[in-house]
DNA sequence: TACTTTATTGTACATACTTGCTGTAAAGAT
DNA sequence: ATCTTTACAGCAAGTATGTACAATAAAGTA
């Protein structure tokens, strides 16, 4: 889900290419309460692979929703946070979570 | 984007896998308003090929997001629309359309 | 010296997604 | 008889996304 060089063609379309993605809803959802490290973050998104964390991570920071922060120590520690922008998407991740709670239970 | 045979991690999770895919928030916003044919669609989701569009109509039909209606007349006529859970999901694609066109906006 | 920890990176491969193009049915118009 | 219209289906091919597994750096500990 590479946002680069991408034209939307409506803002529907710029929005889903900006978080849509397999990892990006569940990253952002789970540091919507502060700073996480990666390995935090690793055991919070249960399922990805390092691979794929580091990527969306990636991903996610070029897109400016999120921050990442490195101590300079040994052996390394980083720090993730939302941006103000990623912080606004939260609201309704949020919905969309209410929304897949409901339907889970539907069936 | 299938939905079948993939089991969520979480709700956040449930929901992106289940409008996540390059048009489905597209398609079910510009239904949103009522009923359009396979042709209107096609005009309505500038750039999607009409291989897309009918597999991913199939898609969210099998989802149970929208229905589809045949007319047995010829020239063929099929019509789409929301289903009761399909429109749930109108009042957060337009926050996320509000936020894209703020992002988009800003820069 | 060897082992551990943390946050990655690299390679190879597999699967999913998307596009482009051609083809089809069947009634009505020319 | 041929053309037009509508809503697709089929196939080949490319791109994007995701997985599995191995490897790295550099300080601290056994």
């Amino acid at each position: 889900m590479k946002n680069k060089n991408k034209k939307a063609h409506c803002a529907v379309d710029y929005a889903f290419q900006r978080i849509g993605g397999k990892y990006k809803g569940r990253i952002l959802w789970v540091l919507r309460d502060g700073f996480l490290r990666y390995g935090e973050l690793k055991r919070a998104v249960v399922g990805i692979t390092p691979k794929m964390l580091t990527q969306t991570l990636k991903e996610l920071e070029a897109d400016e929703l999120i921050v990442r922060k490195v101590y300079l120590e040994v052996p390394p520690k980083v720090e993730y946070s939302l941006t103000d922008t990623g912080k606004e998407l939260i609201p309704f991740i949020s919905q969309m979570r209410s929304w897949g709670e409901k339907q889970m239970a539907t069936n």
